[in-house]
DNA sequence: AATTAATTTGCAACAATGTTGCAAAAGTAC
DNA sequence: GTACTTTTGCAACATTGTTGCAAATTAATT
């Protein structure tokens, strides 16, 4: 329930050496809460604007800088979050997992389970990190 | 040389039904010199700010859906555009190639070369796009 | 090449989004 | 609880994107 997730919530931030705060805790909630990716202005509707709006862009910033969330790749000028699984550590992230953009429901969501396939670039091309976007009908949406 | 390319901007512009002005052909030329991607800062500071910020973004939205050029997904707020090739059609826009986003030179590249590879994503989910980028060192960079 | 009709542009005003400095508040450690 | 550090909220500002409308440009027609 809700305070197991707390429980789960506080150990992170800990772990991550960030205090423990009403924001973080709450932004957190909210990640964990909805199966996918979220962006800033989910999180100023989600909480029903209990938090000023510099506060979520500095919580989401330190949660990108400790390697909890990460960063998804838009075609627009929003800025997506998902939640971060174990292998990503401080300053030295890498999404090994696809991500599936629905056009129905309009959620992003990470397919852990889809490994991002090997590319073979040109020669002279030094590759550090892939990102796959797919975007279609998800499976809650058929 | 310059009137080559002029011509051949003509042409693109009419077989898409546009009519010829100098910000749609200087935009084009832009384009058609950098060898990547391009924002919408980058042609206000190229085209020496003789274009108007609302004109520039009404004229690459209308290149879009013209299918002349596509976005490319980007983990900022910047909107990434680049010119495409013989594949693209009018509201109809799938890229069958990887974008590629030198970390040192800042520059991003289609790489018409290298095709996305085939996905196969978890059952109930439908594909109708995907989206590469591959960020590293390019091959100038080296 | 001049007139007309349609399209495009630039301006102004606005809306939304993101950033910075600083004092008050909350969290942490002792 | 007190002292110290970190975080928050506010205000002010900067940047980015949008809309309506009149003036300018382009295209079509004669």
């Amino acid at each position: 329930m809700a305070s197991k997730n707390k429980e789960l919530i506080v150990e992170l931030l800990k772990s991550s050496k960030l205090s423990v705060t009403d924001t973080r805790v709450k932004i957190l909630e909210l990640f964990l809460k909805s199966n996918g990716a979220l962006e800033h202005a989910d999180f100023e509707k989600l909480s029903g604007k209990s938090f000023d709006r510099v506060t979520i862009y500095r919580t989401l910033q330190t949660f990108l800088d400790k390697g909890i969330v990460h960063k998804i790749p838009t075609t627009d000028t929003s800025v997506r979050y998902a939640i971060c699984r174990s292998e990503c550590r401080e300053h030295e992230h890498h999404d090994h997992h696809v991500h599936f953009r629905c056009e129905e429901c309009g959620s992003t969501q990470c397919l852990e389970e889809t490994d991002i396939p090997v590319l073979s670039l040109p020669k002279g091309y030094d590759v550090h990190n892939v990102e796959v976007v797919v975007s279609g009908v998800c499976k809650a949406c058929h």
